[in-house]
DNA sequence: AGTGTATCCTGCAGGC
DNA sequence: TGCCTGCAGGATACAC
């Protein structure tokens, strides 16, 4: 589900309640969202407090004294929801791992299908994760340059190579086929055969599409909700992304569903050549 | 190296 | 109502 503006949003959500707050207990009801044990994952965390709380690509981070770092990948259906002494939350469906804070609160993971990952880490694997993972496309260090010699290496369909999270970090399917429709260019083509003009328009559009996204606080389809309990606002604004068949808002032409690296994409045969 | 496929898992919508 | 199929914001591992 969520991509990096939702990541983003949760984020932002968190930090409130979580800032200064202290793991006092970790309780781990679906082990195989742990890369660890639980008893060892539960020992890593006790006691330690919240420094801050931040993003990389799609992962939601708690940073911890210690240091540690608390790496949250979402999957597809994974939230975080901050819960007061005693509150109970309509969105905690399907609870993997509840952290009780020191005053009663709680931190809760919930994931339906269970495809989001919990990861303790220390400096040393941090700066490994991070470094695995392409650059920030809303951060200072998504350079144009870069990007056009990062594509110009690889024949692999544009939008399979934006899904790669070493290339860039953050953009998922719905952003990448926004980002190719934007750009007016067929999200099968090959990487390496966009031109200049198309390689720093499509820079562009990743940009673009993605703070629009941030601003409107992510795209709920189905599951993804903030940490309030919100979803997000920008689903009526994708242009191609779940409407085949729907007009495109350009030319009238009908949006295609296209089938490749396992995920269906979305286009105008008409508008993305 | 890249690409197509399958896998993990659950829920929901649509067709019959 | 029920059963079946297909589909879903991700990430990986495998054979070719």
């Amino acid at each position: 589900m969520p991509e990096l503006p939702e990541a983003e949003t949760i984020v932002r959500g968190l930090r409130g309640p979580l800032t200064g707050a202290r793991i006092a207990r970790t309780r781990v009801l679906r082990p195989d969202l742990l890369d660890t044990s639980p008893g060892r994952f539960a020992r890593l965390l006790k006691g330690r407090a919240v420094l801050g709380v931040s993003r990389r690509g799609k992962n939601v981070v708690l940073e911890l004294d210690g240091p540690a770092w608390l790496v949250v990948n979402l999957g597809m259906t994974g939230g975080l929801f901050p819960l007061a002494p005693r509150e109970r939350s309509r969105q905690v469906t399907h609870p993997g791992v509840r952290f009780y804070l020191e005053g009663g609160g709680q931190l809760v993971y919930n994931d339906v299908r269970r495809f989001g990952q919990l990861r303790v880490m220390n400096a040393e694997s941090w700066a490994a994760f991070s470094g695995r993972l392409g650059p920030e496309p809303l951060g200072p260090d998504f350079h144009r340059a870069d990007f056009r010699g990062s594509l110009a290496a690889s024949r692999t369909p544009i939008r399979s190579w934006l899904l790669d999270q070493r290339k860039v970090a953050g953009v998922g399917n719905i952003y990448a086929v926004e980002a190719c429709y934007r750009a007016g260019i067929d999200p099968r083509r090959p990487a390496n055969a966009l031109n200049p003009d198309e390689a720093e328009t499509l820079h562009r559009a990743i940009v673009q599409v993605l703070d629009e996204a941030v601003r409107a606080r992510g795209t709920t389809l189905r599951d993804y909700r903030d940490p309030e309990g919100e979803g997000g606002a920008f689903g009526p604004r994708l242009r191609v992304y779940g409407r085949e068949d729907l007009p495109c808002g350009r030319c009238g032409t009908p949006v295609d569903r296209v089938v490749f690296g396992n995920r269906s994409a979305f286009l105008c045969p008409t508008c993305q050549t």
